[in-house]
DNA sequence: TAGATAGTTAAGAATCTACTTGACTGTAGC
DNA sequence: GCTACAGTCAAGTAGATTCTTAACTATCTA
């Protein structure tokens, strides 16, 4: 597969999980082994090769065989998409809160010029 | 529950939803109600009204209850939470990222000053 | 007040998730 | 070659998720 389209359902699934989450986190720091991720997590190595399944499917993790250990490098686009999507909704309802900011403190200024008695 | 701390597997695990990001997006333009956010989407009012209660209990969305009607919006917290965690992440392997392309540009011109004849 | 509207609730089915254990495979080092 | 290591695979289980339909409850409008 050469550069698999972005699932966002997928990438934020994989991000659901406080476990992948900790994987994810270690790998940040650079590449690891599949022992090396499963070491913090209180659960079998199988549970763990599952685990790194779900985030290579996803794309948010390469592995590579090595030997007999398997290595594991974080890869930036899916999680950057994730983050993309985030950025832009958040854009988006800020500039809204701006624009009704504006407005609002327009009405008070205009309000205040109409009854300009009461001052607590 | 005055503020409910933010849960980032909930949160992430309620962007995992193609239906509720778009309610999301929906809503980043400002509040709406039930079955203003079930427009687009293909199922009964039931999956959609059980698809707000997943966004409220992770703290995504806010609603209130008006006449018969219930007005979601949006609360930024939760998102920003998710946000935050992934931007720290990728701020975290891009600086690794940067270092080693230091240490490797280094190692190139120490190379080339080293064996300075071939040139493609 | 009758009927339409907006949402709620409960129960159930299909599917997905996150594990487990146990048997197995390929590699490394003595 | 033998043994330990690192991982893999398969099967099974408990619980969560995502829907459905059907019956129900308010609230609004004519």
């Amino acid at each position: 597969m050469p550069n698999q389209t972005i699932d966002l359902d997928r990438t934020f699934q994989a991000l659901a999980d406080k476990s992948r989450r900790t994987m994810v986190e270690r790998l940040t720091f650079g590449p690891a082994s599949v022992s090396e991720l499963a070491k913090p997590l209180a659960m079998s190595l199988a549970a763990v090769v599952q685990h790194v399944q779900v985030l290579e499917a996803c794309g948010v993790v390469k592995t590579e065989k090595v030997g007999r250990t398997r290595i594991c490098r974080i890869e930036s686009a899916p999680i950057s998409a994730a983050e993309q999507w985030i950025t832009d909704r958040r854009r988006g309802w800020e500039a809204r809160l701006d624009r009704l900011g504006d407005i609002l403190n327009e009405a008070d200024i205009v309000n205040a010029a109409a009854t300009p008695e009461e001052k607590p």
